[in-house]
DNA sequence: CAGCGCTACCACACCCC
DNA sequence: GGTGTGGTAGCG
Protein backbone atom coordinates (compact mmCIF):
# COMPACT_ATOMS: atom_id res chain seq x y z
CA UNK A 1 0.00 0.00 0.00
CA UNK A 2 2.83 2.36 0.99
CA UNK A 3 4.78 1.12 -2.37
CA UNK A 4 2.02 1.95 -4.08
CA UNK A 5 1.48 5.64 -2.66
CA UNK A 6 4.93 6.38 -2.91
CA UNK A 7 4.70 5.25 -6.87
CA UNK A 8 1.86 7.71 -7.26
CA UNK A 9 3.85 10.49 -5.68
CA UNK A 10 6.38 10.40 -7.77
CA UNK A 11 4.36 10.08 -10.84
CA UNK A 12 2.77 13.17 -9.76
CA UNK A 13 5.87 15.00 -8.42
CA UNK A 14 7.62 14.12 -12.21
CA UNK A 15 4.02 15.34 -13.81
CA UNK A 16 4.52 18.80 -11.78
CA UNK A 17 8.17 19.51 -13.11
CA UNK A 18 7.28 18.95 -16.28
CA UNK A 19 4.78 21.18 -16.36
CA UNK A 20 7.23 23.63 -14.50
CA UNK A 21 9.85 23.15 -17.21
CA UNK A 22 6.80 23.25 -20.06
CA UNK A 23 4.16 25.26 -18.61
CA UNK A 24 0.62 25.51 -20.26
CA UNK A 25 0.66 28.73 -22.33
CA UNK A 26 -1.06 31.54 -20.61
CA UNK A 27 -3.41 32.16 -23.83
CA UNK A 28 -5.42 29.44 -25.30
CA UNK A 29 -3.81 28.57 -29.13
CA UNK A 30 -6.02 26.54 -30.46
CA UNK A 31 -4.27 23.89 -33.02
CA UNK A 32 -3.93 20.72 -34.30
CA UNK A 33 -3.01 18.74 -31.43
CA UNK A 34 0.54 17.19 -32.17
CA UNK A 35 2.89 19.82 -31.32
CA UNK A 36 5.40 18.91 -33.98
CA UNK A 37 2.82 19.49 -36.35
CA UNK A 38 2.55 23.16 -38.59
CA UNK A 39 0.41 25.11 -36.59
CA UNK A 40 -3.02 25.76 -37.90
CA UNK A 41 -3.95 28.07 -40.16
CA UNK A 42 -8.01 28.28 -40.88
CA UNK A 43 -9.14 32.30 -41.45
CA UNK A 44 -12.26 33.44 -43.05
CA UNK A 45 -12.83 36.70 -44.47
CA UNK A 46 -16.11 37.89 -46.15
CA UNK A 47 -13.68 39.71 -48.59
CA UNK A 48 -11.53 38.33 -51.45
CA UNK A 49 -9.41 40.75 -51.18
CA UNK A 50 -8.70 40.51 -47.31
CA UNK A 51 -8.09 36.59 -48.01
CA UNK A 52 -5.57 37.35 -50.60
CA UNK A 53 -3.46 39.81 -48.01
CA UNK A 54 -3.68 37.09 -45.46
CA UNK A 55 -2.15 34.82 -47.91
CA UNK A 56 0.53 37.16 -48.86
CA UNK A 57 1.23 38.13 -44.67
CA UNK A 58 1.52 33.95 -44.33
CA UNK A 59 4.43 32.06 -44.37
CA UNK A 60 3.03 29.17 -45.18
CA UNK A 61 1.71 27.38 -47.92
CA UNK A 62 -1.70 28.80 -47.74
CA UNK A 63 -4.34 28.92 -50.53
CA UNK A 64 -8.02 30.68 -50.71
CA UNK A 65 -11.00 28.65 -51.36
CA UNK A 66 -15.00 30.23 -51.54
CA UNK A 67 -17.69 28.72 -49.58
CA UNK A 68 -21.15 28.84 -50.39
CA UNK A 69 -23.15 29.42 -47.35
CA UNK A 70 -26.67 30.69 -49.11
CA UNK A 71 -28.94 29.16 -51.09
CA UNK A 72 -30.09 30.93 -53.61
CA UNK A 73 -28.01 33.90 -54.36
CA UNK A 74 -25.26 32.20 -53.93
CA UNK A 75 -23.11 34.17 -51.12
CA UNK A 76 -19.62 32.97 -50.53
CA UNK A 77 -17.19 33.49 -47.65
CA UNK A 78 -13.48 33.04 -48.18
CA UNK A 79 -10.95 30.45 -46.64
CA UNK A 80 -7.70 30.57 -46.19
CA UNK A 81 -6.22 27.18 -45.39
CA UNK A 82 -3.58 24.32 -46.38
CA UNK A 83 -4.37 21.37 -48.89
CA UNK A 84 -3.91 19.49 -46.02
CA UNK A 85 -5.43 20.94 -43.64
CA UNK A 86 -8.42 21.59 -45.88
CA UNK A 87 -8.43 17.91 -47.03
CA UNK A 88 -8.34 16.60 -43.53
CA UNK A 89 -11.93 18.42 -42.81
CA UNK A 90 -13.13 18.07 -46.22
CA UNK A 91 -12.80 14.21 -46.61
CA UNK A 92 -15.48 13.20 -45.31
CA UNK A 93 -18.08 15.24 -46.63
CA UNK A 94 -19.99 15.75 -43.55
CA UNK A 95 -18.98 19.20 -43.55
CA UNK A 96 -17.46 21.73 -45.89
CA UNK A 97 -19.70 20.78 -48.80
CA UNK A 98 -20.04 23.57 -51.58
CA UNK A 99 -16.57 24.68 -51.53
CA UNK A 100 -14.54 26.24 -54.47
CA UNK A 101 -10.98 26.87 -55.59
CA UNK A 102 -10.04 30.51 -56.32
CA UNK A 103 -7.45 30.29 -59.40
CA UNK A 104 -5.50 33.02 -58.23
CA UNK A 105 -4.87 36.05 -61.03
CA UNK A 106 -0.95 35.54 -61.81
CA UNK A 107 -0.66 32.63 -60.40
CA UNK A 108 1.04 29.62 -62.70
CA UNK A 109 -1.86 27.06 -63.24
CA UNK A 110 -3.02 23.88 -64.83
CA UNK A 111 -5.11 23.82 -67.96
CA UNK A 112 -8.23 23.00 -67.33
CA UNK A 113 -12.27 22.94 -68.59
CA UNK A 114 -15.77 23.12 -68.07
CA UNK A 115 -17.78 21.38 -70.21
CA UNK A 116 -21.67 21.48 -70.79
CA UNK A 117 -24.76 21.27 -72.61
CA UNK A 118 -28.49 20.21 -72.29
CA UNK A 119 -29.70 16.80 -72.37
CA UNK A 120 -32.85 17.54 -73.71
CA UNK A 121 -31.73 20.21 -76.21
CA UNK A 122 -28.97 18.05 -77.65
CA UNK A 123 -30.57 14.56 -77.68
CA UNK A 124 -28.11 13.05 -80.32
CA UNK A 125 -24.83 14.05 -78.37
CA UNK A 126 -22.54 11.69 -77.08
CA UNK A 127 -21.09 13.35 -74.09
CA UNK A 128 -17.87 10.45 -73.43
CA UNK A 129 -17.21 10.85 -77.24
CA UNK A 130 -17.15 14.49 -77.43
CA UNK A 131 -14.95 14.62 -73.97
CA UNK A 132 -12.60 11.79 -75.60
CA UNK A 133 -12.43 14.03 -79.05
CA UNK A 134 -11.94 17.33 -77.38
CA UNK A 135 -9.24 15.77 -75.30
CA UNK A 136 -7.97 14.09 -78.50
CA UNK A 137 -7.87 17.86 -80.07
CA UNK A 138 -6.22 19.59 -76.76
CA UNK A 139 -3.23 17.30 -77.00
CA UNK A 140 -3.11 18.03 -80.92
CA UNK A 141 -3.04 21.67 -80.09
CA UNK A 142 -0.35 21.28 -77.33
CA UNK A 143 1.75 19.63 -79.48
CA UNK A 144 1.65 21.85 -81.93
CA UNK A 145 1.77 25.26 -80.28
CA UNK A 146 3.60 24.10 -77.81
CA UNK A 147 5.45 20.75 -78.67
CA UNK A 148 3.92 19.26 -75.18
CA UNK A 149 3.25 16.14 -75.45
CA UNK A 150 0.12 14.17 -73.34
CA UNK A 151 -2.75 11.91 -73.98
CA UNK A 152 -6.20 10.98 -71.90
CA UNK A 153 -4.26 9.39 -69.38
CA UNK A 154 -3.27 12.99 -68.11
CA UNK A 155 -6.30 14.04 -68.26
CA UNK A 156 -8.34 14.14 -64.86
CA UNK A 157 -11.64 13.88 -66.07
CA UNK A 158 -14.36 14.65 -63.56
CA UNK A 159 -18.40 14.11 -63.82
CA UNK A 160 -21.07 16.12 -62.58
CA UNK A 161 -23.74 15.40 -64.51
CA UNK A 162 -27.26 14.96 -64.03
CA UNK A 163 -30.55 13.66 -66.49
CA UNK A 164 -31.07 17.19 -67.61
CA UNK A 165 -27.59 18.23 -67.84
CA UNK A 166 -24.05 16.75 -68.80
CA UNK A 167 -21.47 17.76 -67.39
CA UNK A 168 -17.68 17.78 -67.00
CA UNK A 169 -14.51 19.10 -65.50
CA UNK A 170 -11.15 18.15 -67.02
CA UNK A 171 -7.87 18.89 -65.33
CA UNK A 172 -4.58 18.36 -67.36
CA UNK A 173 -1.97 16.94 -65.60
CA UNK A 174 0.76 18.20 -67.92
CA UNK A 175 4.72 17.32 -66.91
CA UNK A 176 6.42 19.81 -65.98
CA UNK A 177 4.55 21.85 -68.01
CA UNK A 178 1.92 24.50 -66.51
CA UNK A 179 0.06 28.24 -68.04
CA UNK A 180 1.56 31.58 -67.16
CA UNK A 181 -1.85 31.78 -65.43
CA UNK A 182 -5.99 31.56 -65.94
CA UNK A 183 -6.06 34.32 -68.74
CA UNK A 184 -3.75 32.77 -70.87
CA UNK A 185 -5.03 29.38 -70.37
CA UNK A 186 -8.53 30.91 -71.52
CA UNK A 187 -6.44 32.80 -74.49
CA UNK A 188 -4.94 29.51 -75.39
CA UNK A 189 -8.39 27.57 -75.40
CA UNK A 190 -10.12 30.07 -77.73
CA UNK A 191 -7.05 30.05 -80.36
CA UNK A 192 -7.44 26.43 -79.97
CA UNK A 193 -11.11 26.90 -80.82
CA UNK A 194 -11.08 28.98 -83.50
CA UNK A 195 -12.39 26.90 -86.14
CA UNK A 196 -15.51 25.99 -84.43
CA UNK A 197 -16.18 29.43 -83.92
CA UNK A 198 -16.54 29.49 -87.19
CA UNK A 199 -19.09 26.77 -87.25
CA UNK A 200 -21.12 28.63 -85.30
CA UNK A 201 -20.47 32.02 -87.09
CA UNK A 202 -22.12 30.71 -90.18
CA UNK A 203 -25.56 31.56 -90.15
CA UNK A 204 -26.27 29.30 -93.47
CA UNK A 205 -25.41 26.19 -91.27
CA UNK A 206 -28.82 25.03 -90.24
CA UNK A 207 -26.82 22.03 -88.72
CA UNK A 208 -29.10 20.47 -85.60
CA UNK A 209 -27.05 17.80 -83.00
CA UNK A 210 -28.40 15.26 -85.11
CA UNK A 211 -26.85 15.87 -88.21
CA UNK A 212 -23.40 16.64 -86.60
CA UNK A 213 -21.70 14.64 -88.66
CA UNK A 214 -18.21 13.85 -88.02
CA UNK A 215 -16.89 14.14 -91.60
CA UNK A 216 -18.65 17.45 -92.09
CA UNK A 217 -16.25 20.36 -91.86
CA UNK A 218 -17.50 23.72 -92.23
CA UNK A 219 -13.88 24.46 -91.58
CA UNK A 220 -12.58 23.52 -94.36
CA UNK A 221 -14.72 24.34 -96.48
CA UNK A 222 -14.01 27.70 -95.39
CA UNK A 223 -10.75 29.37 -96.14
CA UNK A 224 -8.98 31.00 -93.54
CA UNK A 225 -8.16 33.91 -95.53
CA UNK A 226 -12.09 35.01 -95.39
CA UNK A 227 -10.72 36.17 -92.05
CA UNK A 228 -12.78 36.46 -88.84
CA UNK A 229 -16.48 38.04 -89.60
CA UNK A 230 -18.60 36.28 -87.36
CA UNK A 231 -18.70 38.38 -84.24
CA UNK A 232 -20.02 41.01 -86.12
CA UNK A 233 -20.98 43.06 -82.43
CA UNK A 234 -17.13 42.58 -81.18
CA UNK A 235 -14.94 45.51 -80.53
CA UNK A 236 -11.89 43.66 -79.23
CA UNK A 237 -9.22 44.16 -82.54
CA UNK A 238 -6.49 42.74 -80.51
CA UNK A 239 -8.84 39.54 -80.49
CA UNK A 240 -9.62 39.49 -83.79
CA UNK A 241 -5.66 40.36 -84.74
CA UNK A 242 -4.96 37.52 -82.67
CA UNK A 243 -6.90 34.71 -84.23
CA UNK A 244 -6.20 36.15 -88.37
CA UNK A 245 -2.88 35.62 -86.78
CA UNK A 246 -3.33 32.61 -85.05
CA UNK A 247 -5.65 31.21 -88.48
CA UNK A 248 -2.22 32.08 -90.41
CA UNK A 249 -0.15 30.07 -88.00
CA UNK A 250 -2.74 27.32 -88.34
CA UNK A 251 -2.39 27.05 -91.97
CA UNK A 252 1.49 27.03 -91.93
CA UNK A 253 1.38 24.61 -89.44
CA UNK A 254 -1.66 22.54 -90.31
CA UNK A 255 -1.65 22.70 -94.06
CA UNK A 256 0.94 20.62 -95.29
CA UNK A 257 0.63 17.98 -92.72
CA UNK A 258 -2.91 17.75 -92.38
CA UNK A 259 -6.36 19.84 -92.86
CA UNK A 260 -8.31 21.74 -89.88
CA UNK A 261 -9.39 20.44 -87.68
CA UNK A 262 -13.20 19.19 -87.54
CA UNK A 263 -14.71 20.54 -84.24
CA UNK A 264 -18.57 20.02 -85.35
CA UNK A 265 -18.49 17.53 -82.53
CA UNK A 266 -18.18 20.73 -80.10
CA UNK A 267 -21.80 22.28 -81.53
CA UNK A 268 -24.23 22.46 -78.67
CA UNK A 269 -27.73 23.76 -78.51
CA UNK A 270 -28.73 25.61 -75.19
CA UNK A 271 -31.92 25.56 -74.03
CA UNK A 272 -33.62 28.13 -76.70
CA UNK A 273 -32.19 26.81 -79.30
CA UNK A 274 -28.90 28.85 -79.81
CA UNK A 275 -25.59 27.41 -81.09
CA UNK A 276 -23.25 26.83 -78.37
CA UNK A 277 -19.62 25.47 -77.78
CA UNK A 278 -19.63 22.70 -75.46
CA UNK A 279 -16.89 24.11 -73.50
CA UNK A 280 -17.39 26.96 -71.51
CA UNK A 281 -15.65 29.99 -72.07
CA UNK A 282 -16.39 31.46 -69.16
CA UNK A 283 -14.43 30.23 -66.42
CA UNK A 284 -11.25 31.82 -67.51
CA UNK A 285 -11.26 34.75 -65.55
CA UNK A 286 -9.27 36.34 -62.65
CA UNK A 287 -10.26 34.69 -59.53
CA UNK A 288 -12.37 32.37 -60.95
CA UNK A 289 -14.02 30.19 -58.58
CA UNK A 290 -14.01 26.39 -59.46
CA UNK A 291 -15.72 23.90 -57.89
CA UNK A 292 -14.04 21.18 -55.92
CA UNK A 293 -13.58 17.74 -55.95
CA UNK A 294 -16.87 16.08 -54.17
CA UNK A 295 -17.93 19.42 -54.36
CA UNK A 296 -21.67 20.68 -54.99
CA UNK A 297 -23.67 23.62 -56.12
CA UNK A 298 -25.20 25.13 -53.43
CA UNK A 299 -28.94 24.43 -53.34
CA UNK A 300 -28.05 20.71 -55.11
CA UNK A 301 -26.74 17.40 -54.34
CA UNK A 302 -24.46 16.85 -57.63
CA UNK A 303 -21.05 16.79 -56.39
CA UNK A 304 -17.66 16.10 -58.96
CA UNK A 305 -16.83 12.97 -58.94
CA UNK A 306 -14.56 10.80 -60.27
CA UNK A 307 -15.78 10.37 -64.12
CA UNK A 308 -16.57 6.53 -65.50
CA UNK A 309 -14.13 7.40 -68.21
CA UNK A 310 -11.71 9.37 -66.30
CA UNK A 311 -8.01 7.54 -67.70
CA UNK A 312 -5.96 9.74 -65.07
CA UNK A 313 -4.92 7.68 -62.11
CA UNK A 314 -2.51 9.41 -59.75
CA UNK A 315 0.43 7.63 -58.78
CA UNK A 316 0.28 5.40 -55.70
CA UNK A 317 1.77 6.98 -52.75
CA UNK A 318 2.27 5.50 -49.14
CA UNK A 319 1.41 8.55 -47.38
CA UNK A 320 -1.63 9.90 -49.29
CA UNK A 321 -4.42 8.28 -49.51
CA UNK A 322 -6.00 8.01 -53.68
CA UNK A 323 -8.68 10.26 -52.92
CA UNK A 324 -6.59 12.72 -51.24
CA UNK A 325 -4.15 11.80 -54.86
CA UNK A 326 -7.39 13.08 -56.85
CA UNK A 327 -7.89 16.12 -54.59
CA UNK A 328 -4.59 17.25 -55.35
CA UNK A 329 -4.66 16.62 -59.15
CA UNK A 330 -8.13 18.36 -58.85
CA UNK A 331 -6.46 21.54 -57.76
CA UNK A 332 -6.26 23.70 -61.11
CA UNK A 333 -3.37 26.25 -58.69
CA UNK A 334 -1.88 23.35 -57.52
CA UNK A 335 1.66 22.83 -59.02
CA UNK A 336 4.33 21.06 -58.11
CA UNK A 337 7.83 22.91 -58.73
CA UNK A 338 10.24 21.56 -60.11
CA UNK A 339 13.59 22.89 -61.97
CA UNK A 340 12.89 22.16 -65.44
CA UNK A 341 9.37 23.38 -65.29
CA UNK A 342 8.03 25.02 -68.53
CA UNK A 343 5.29 27.95 -68.46
CA UNK A 344 3.45 28.56 -71.40
CA UNK A 345 2.05 31.85 -72.35
CA UNK A 346 -0.75 32.76 -74.99
CA UNK A 347 -1.10 36.40 -75.33
CA UNK A 348 -3.46 38.15 -77.06
CA UNK A 349 -2.07 41.77 -77.67
CA UNK A 350 0.78 41.20 -79.92
CA UNK A 351 3.84 42.95 -78.82
CA UNK A 352 4.78 44.34 -82.12
CA UNK A 353 8.68 44.31 -81.15
CA UNK A 354 8.98 40.98 -80.79
CA UNK A 355 7.29 40.44 -84.06
CA UNK A 356 9.07 42.65 -85.82
CA UNK A 357 12.68 42.06 -84.83
CA UNK A 358 12.40 38.65 -84.58
CA UNK A 359 9.89 37.61 -87.51
CA UNK A 360 7.62 36.01 -84.83
CA UNK A 361 4.08 35.60 -85.64
CA UNK A 362 2.59 34.49 -82.27
CA UNK A 363 3.96 35.14 -79.05
CA UNK A 364 2.46 31.96 -77.22
CA UNK A 365 5.89 30.10 -77.16
CA UNK A 366 8.41 32.27 -75.08
CA UNK A 367 9.41 32.94 -71.56
CA UNK A 368 10.91 36.01 -70.04
CA UNK A 369 12.19 37.62 -67.28
CA UNK A 370 14.85 39.99 -66.14
CA UNK A 371 18.48 39.67 -65.17
CA UNK A 372 18.98 36.03 -64.65
CA UNK A 373 17.54 33.55 -66.88
CA UNK A 374 17.18 29.91 -66.80
CA UNK A 375 20.57 29.26 -67.74
CA UNK A 376 22.89 31.22 -65.40
CA UNK A 377 26.45 29.77 -67.75
CA UNK A 378 25.02 31.31 -70.66
CA UNK A 379 23.93 34.49 -68.68
CA UNK A 380 27.50 34.55 -67.14
CA UNK A 381 29.12 34.72 -70.93
CA UNK A 382 26.84 37.35 -72.49
CA UNK A 383 27.89 39.08 -69.33
CA UNK A 384 31.52 38.31 -70.46
CA UNK A 385 30.65 39.82 -73.77
CA UNK A 386 29.47 42.96 -72.77
CA UNK A 387 31.99 43.79 -70.23
CA UNK A 388 35.03 45.32 -72.31
CA UNK A 389 36.97 48.30 -72.86
CA UNK A 390 35.94 49.53 -68.71
CA UNK A 391 32.42 49.07 -69.50
CA UNK A 392 30.42 47.46 -67.03
CA UNK A 393 27.35 46.10 -69.33
CA UNK A 394 24.17 43.95 -68.17
CA UNK A 395 21.46 42.12 -68.79
CA UNK A 396 18.22 44.47 -68.71
CA UNK A 397 16.00 41.32 -69.42
CA UNK A 398 15.95 38.67 -71.47
CA UNK A 399 13.07 36.24 -73.52
CA UNK A 400 13.34 32.91 -74.38
CA UNK A 401 11.85 31.62 -77.76
CA UNK A 402 11.13 27.93 -76.90
CA UNK A 403 10.65 27.14 -80.96
CA UNK A 404 13.68 28.58 -81.89
CA UNK A 405 15.37 27.61 -78.86
CA UNK A 406 17.02 31.15 -78.59
CA UNK A 407 17.64 33.10 -75.61
CA UNK A 408 17.19 36.60 -76.16
CA UNK A 409 18.98 39.03 -74.01
CA UNK A 410 18.73 42.95 -74.10
CA UNK A 411 22.01 44.71 -73.04
CA UNK A 412 22.29 47.86 -71.03
CA UNK A 413 24.89 50.38 -70.70
CA UNK A 414 27.00 48.56 -73.14
CA UNK A 415 25.84 49.45 -76.93
CA UNK A 416 29.08 48.55 -79.02
CA UNK A 417 27.72 47.55 -82.79
CA UNK A 418 29.43 45.14 -85.05
CA UNK A 419 27.30 47.38 -87.81
CA UNK A 420 28.45 50.31 -87.36
CA UNK A 421 32.01 49.53 -85.80
CA UNK A 422 31.34 51.75 -82.60
CA UNK A 423 28.58 52.48 -79.83
CA UNK A 424 25.06 53.46 -80.09
CA UNK A 425 24.48 56.53 -78.44
CA UNK A 426 21.00 56.18 -77.40
CA UNK A 427 19.53 52.66 -78.83
CA UNK A 428 20.85 49.64 -77.03
CA UNK A 429 21.94 46.37 -78.69
CA UNK A 430 20.63 43.03 -77.91
CA UNK A 431 22.49 39.62 -77.42
CA UNK A 432 21.06 36.72 -79.07
CA UNK A 433 22.20 32.91 -77.98
CA UNK A 434 21.21 30.12 -80.24
CA UNK A 435 20.89 27.15 -78.02
CA UNK A 436 20.37 24.50 -81.20
CA UNK A 437 23.16 25.90 -83.43
CA UNK A 438 25.31 26.71 -80.46
CA UNK A 439 25.63 30.45 -81.38
CA UNK A 440 25.94 33.79 -80.39
CA UNK A 441 25.59 36.94 -82.42
CA UNK A 442 24.56 40.85 -82.06
CA UNK A 443 21.73 42.69 -83.26
CA UNK A 444 20.33 46.04 -81.94
CA UNK A 445 17.57 48.38 -81.36
CA UNK A 446 18.78 50.92 -83.44
CA UNK A 447 16.13 52.03 -86.43
CA UNK A 448 18.43 52.06 -88.62
CA UNK A 449 20.00 48.58 -88.04
CA UNK A 450 16.76 47.47 -87.89
CA UNK A 451 15.46 49.00 -90.87
CA UNK A 452 18.34 46.69 -92.36
CA UNK A 453 17.53 43.89 -90.44
CA UNK A 454 21.18 43.72 -89.54
CA UNK A 455 22.46 40.90 -87.84
CA UNK A 456 26.21 40.42 -86.66
CA UNK A 457 28.55 37.32 -87.64
CA UNK A 458 27.54 34.17 -85.89
CA UNK A 459 30.28 33.13 -83.39
CA UNK A 460 30.21 30.08 -81.47
CA UNK A 461 29.48 29.09 -77.99
CA UNK A 462 32.58 28.57 -75.47
CA UNK A 463 33.03 24.77 -75.21
CA UNK A 464 32.14 25.15 -71.09
CA UNK A 465 28.85 27.06 -72.05
CA UNK A 466 28.02 23.85 -74.49
CA UNK A 467 29.31 21.18 -72.14
CA UNK A 468 27.13 22.40 -69.63
CA UNK A 469 24.15 22.53 -71.88
CA UNK A 470 24.60 19.21 -72.84
CA UNK A 471 25.17 17.58 -69.01
CA UNK A 472 21.85 19.34 -68.13
CA UNK A 473 20.01 17.70 -71.30
CA UNK A 474 21.25 14.62 -70.13
CA UNK A 475 19.94 15.25 -66.87
CA UNK A 476 16.48 15.78 -68.20
CA UNK A 477 16.16 12.77 -70.38
CA UNK A 478 17.23 10.35 -67.68
CA UNK A 479 15.11 11.92 -65.26
CA UNK A 480 12.04 12.24 -67.71
CA UNK A 481 11.33 9.62 -70.00
CA UNK A 482 8.39 11.26 -71.80
CA UNK A 483 9.77 14.37 -72.56
CA UNK A 484 9.32 15.15 -76.37
CA UNK A 485 12.90 14.77 -77.48
CA UNK A 486 12.62 17.27 -80.09
CA UNK A 487 12.19 20.25 -77.22
CA UNK A 488 14.71 21.28 -74.83
CA UNK A 489 13.17 23.12 -71.85
CA UNK A 490 15.03 25.76 -70.07
CA UNK A 491 14.94 25.80 -66.18
CA UNK A 492 12.40 27.59 -64.31
CA UNK A 493 14.46 31.24 -63.15
CA UNK A 494 15.18 30.74 -59.36
CA UNK A 495 13.91 34.86 -59.23
CA UNK A 496 10.13 33.77 -60.65
CA UNK A 497 10.34 30.57 -58.51
CA UNK A 498 7.94 30.21 -56.11
CA UNK A 499 7.11 28.10 -53.02
CA UNK A 500 3.14 28.49 -53.18
CA UNK A 501 2.97 26.49 -56.35
CA UNK A 502 3.83 23.40 -53.97
CA UNK A 503 2.20 21.07 -51.78
CA UNK A 504 3.73 19.54 -48.47
CA UNK A 505 4.46 15.94 -48.37
CA UNK A 506 3.53 15.79 -44.74
CA UNK A 507 0.60 13.89 -43.91
CA UNK A 508 -1.72 15.07 -41.35
CA UNK A 509 -3.98 11.93 -42.20
CA UNK A 510 -1.81 9.97 -39.79
CA UNK A 511 -1.28 9.94 -36.16
CA UNK A 512 -3.23 12.30 -34.94
CA UNK A 513 -5.28 13.20 -32.21
CA UNK A 514 -8.92 12.96 -31.43
CA UNK A 515 -9.64 16.64 -30.22
CA UNK A 516 -9.46 19.34 -33.05
CA UNK A 517 -10.10 22.77 -33.32
CA UNK A 518 -10.84 25.20 -36.06
CA UNK A 519 -10.01 28.53 -35.77
CA UNK A 520 -12.25 31.10 -36.70
CA UNK A 521 -12.05 35.03 -36.69
CA UNK A 522 -13.20 37.41 -33.83
CA UNK A 523 -16.64 38.17 -36.05
CA UNK A 524 -19.25 36.36 -34.90
CA UNK A 525 -21.37 36.48 -37.48
CA UNK A 526 -18.96 35.23 -40.06
CA UNK A 527 -18.37 32.01 -37.48
CA UNK A 528 -22.06 31.66 -37.58
CA UNK A 529 -21.52 31.64 -41.40
CA UNK A 530 -19.01 29.21 -41.69
CA UNK A 531 -20.72 26.79 -39.33
CA UNK A 532 -23.40 27.11 -41.76
CA UNK A 533 -20.65 26.07 -44.48
CA UNK A 534 -19.66 23.57 -42.46
CA UNK A 535 -23.07 22.14 -41.16
CA UNK A 536 -24.05 21.81 -45.29
CA UNK A 537 -26.85 24.25 -47.18
CA UNK A 538 -29.95 23.71 -44.98
CA UNK A 539 -28.40 23.11 -41.59
CA UNK A 540 -29.67 20.00 -40.48
CA UNK A 541 -26.47 17.82 -40.38
CA UNK A 542 -25.08 17.10 -36.86
CA UNK A 543 -21.89 18.71 -36.19
CA UNK A 544 -19.53 15.95 -36.46
CA UNK A 545 -17.94 15.09 -32.46
CA UNK A 546 -14.46 16.25 -33.28
CA UNK A 547 -15.28 19.25 -34.85
CA UNK A 548 -15.70 22.50 -32.60
CA UNK A 549 -15.90 25.85 -33.64
CA UNK A 550 -14.12 28.45 -31.17
CA UNK A 551 -15.15 31.98 -31.43
CA UNK A 552 -12.38 34.15 -30.30
C1' DC B 1 -23.73 45.42 -43.59
C1' DA B 2 -20.97 41.93 -46.31
C1' DG B 3 -18.89 38.00 -53.23
C1' DC B 4 -16.46 38.65 -57.76
C1' DG B 5 -15.48 39.36 -62.58
C1' DC B 6 -17.06 39.62 -66.33
C1' DT B 7 -20.22 39.80 -70.96
C1' DA B 8 -24.31 40.39 -73.39
C1' DC B 9 -27.51 43.56 -73.98
C1' DC B 10 -29.74 47.90 -74.20
C1' DA B 11 -30.18 52.90 -74.73
C1' DC B 12 -28.43 56.71 -76.56
C1' DA B 13 -25.36 59.96 -79.10
C1' DC B 14 -23.07 60.92 -83.05
C1' DC B 15 -21.72 60.49 -87.86
C1' DC B 16 -22.19 59.73 -92.65
C1' DC B 17 -24.46 58.65 -96.85
C1' DG C 1 -27.86 52.21 -90.80
C1' DG C 2 -23.17 52.05 -88.84
C1' DT C 3 -20.33 52.88 -84.93
C1' DG C 4 -18.86 54.16 -80.34
C1' DT C 5 -20.01 54.64 -75.37
C1' DG C 6 -21.84 53.99 -70.95
C1' DG C 7 -24.69 51.58 -67.70
C1' DT C 8 -26.42 47.32 -65.86
C1' DA C 9 -28.83 42.68 -65.33
C1' DG C 10 -27.51 38.52 -64.86
C1' DC C 11 -24.45 34.56 -65.86
C1' DG C 12 -20.60 31.43 -64.40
Amino acid sequence: MKRKWEARLKQIEERASHYEREPLSLVYRPRLSKPEEPPSIWKLFHRQTQAFNFVKSCKEDVHVFALEYKVGDGQRIYLVTTYTQLWFYYKSRRNLLHCYEVIPENAVCKLYFDLEFNRLANPGADGKKMVALLIEHVCKALQQFYRVRCSAEDVLNLDSSTNEKFSRHLIFQLHDVVFKDNIHVGNFVRKMLEPAFHLIASEDDDMTPETMGHEFSHFSETPVKQGISFSKKSTDKDMEESWTTNSKKLERLGSAKQSSPDLSFLIVMNNVGEKHLFVDLGVYTRNRNFRLYKSSKIGKYVPLEVAEDNKFYPVQSENISKENQYFLSSLVSNVRFSDTLRILTCDISQNKQRVENFNHTSTSETIEGFQCSPYPEIDQFVLLLVNKNGIKGGIRRWNYFFPEELLVYDICKYRWCENIGRAHKSNNIMILVDLKNEVWYQKCHDPICKAENFKSDCFPLPAEVRLLFLLKEEEEFTTDETRDNETKNPHEPSSSASSKGTFSDADWDNGIDDAYILEATEDAELAEAAENSLLGYNGIDEIPDELIIEVL
